[in-house]
DNA sequence: TCAATTAACATACGTGGCGTATGCGAATAA
DNA sequence: TTATTCGCATACGCCACGTATGTTAATTGA
């Protein structure tokens, strides 16, 4: 049985931290998740953690940035699909909202991830999901759609509207009402940045 | 010299640990603020902590709450001083921004509180800052200035939005002109809300 | 009024997790 | 071949948390 090449090794090794720090923080919150036990799980010790990452923040970045990197793929997929681009805009809102119920991406990208390392808007390389957000934008202000707002500062503030409505929903006691009625509010209050009224 | 009442000491003892805490928690953040260390320059111990808080989490718990309180009291006098509902309502808003541009209140209320404890929503006797919120927004309905939306989702979802455009501000290279374009982006999506074309 | 109990803390102890320093074999370079 | 770097494991010390155990003062109750 001939051994993988050198270079594969390494990446393995990496790979394996990566999944197995990502399933830790998202089941047990990152503060609770003892590298110990997660790199043992993995087959490692916390020499090769410390080699590959530095620090446990620097694994928990590598984490971030791997399911930023989802995220934004599935984002961009949705939209693409849409007629128009403020169809595209709405449903990738929606996506959004959906994205931000899964535990995983509620508990690692919107609570351990900007109290561990900041708010998201300072994530140097990754945060694609809002720099797409920002494209979106863009592009119905040049279309004419939309009225000349900032692009960068509404895509904030409407990702600000769908995370806080995940949340919410989430935690709420009718999660199938809750998402209902969040929906209906946030489409209700997006078309104020329409120029004429609501075509849908 | 009289020694004070037992009561008044108790009370003492507890007001010196929040703010200590909170002092803590504000400038190192929950995670690096040590209870040996705060505790101490409040002239106590960890024993005292256990006492009157459980952990570490019921004191932030409590811190949370003071400064949850706070925010709402400044947020009801900005909203009682407005004309008119509406005004009242962005008013409070503009504030909720401002007021998450302190580090105090983004570092405990916006970062660490919804990592340890989980998203505010969930927390039981606080967020009178939300119910405010909720309030204001069911007023407005009441009185036919805005669409028949739930109330509480559009609270959730216009929080959410200033909530992101603060924490985006804080982090922005200008801020003041990332402030001037959050406002104005705010104000055209939150127009959406109105029953008929913005009075102002 | 005087035990007995409880409240309000401090002290002492054990444990676990993190970071760093060190070691070691394998691969690469000289 | 030797030397050096790389990839990881092992070993060590420190600090912080939680708990168990005092200790003193206030409160209860008979």
């Amino acid at each position: 049985m001939a051994h993988k090449p050198r270079k594969e090794m390494i990446a393995e090794t990496r790979a394996k931290l990566i999944a197995a720090a990502r399933h830790a923080f998202a089941t047990q919150g990152y503060a609770e998740a003892s590298m110990d036990d997660f790199t043992g799980q993995a087959g490692l010790t916390r020499g090769a953690l410390y080699h590959h990452f530095g620090d446990k923040k620097g694994l928990l970045q590598a984490v971030i940035a791997e399911i930023d990197a989802e995220m934004s793929d599935r984002l961009c997929a949705i939209s693409s699909r849409a007629k128009t681009a403020w169809q595209g805009f709405v449903d990738e809102n929606i996506a959004y909202i959906e994205m931000a119920l899964e535990p995983e991406i509620r508990r690692i990208m919107l609570l351990d991830g900007p109290a561990v390392l900041g708010d998201p808007s300072n994530w140097p390389n990754q945060n694609a999901c809002l720099r797409s957000m920002t494209a979106s934008v863009q592009k119905l202000i040049d279309e004419g759609t939309i009225r000349h707002v900032d692009a960068e500062a509404t895509a904030r503030l409407v990702n600000g509207a769908t995370l806080s409505a995940a949340l919410w929903i989430a935690g709420a006691e009718d999660p199938e009402a809750a998402s209902r009625k969040a929906t209906e509010a946030f489409l209700v209050m997006v078309s104020g940045l329409l120029k004429e009224t609501v075509p849908a």
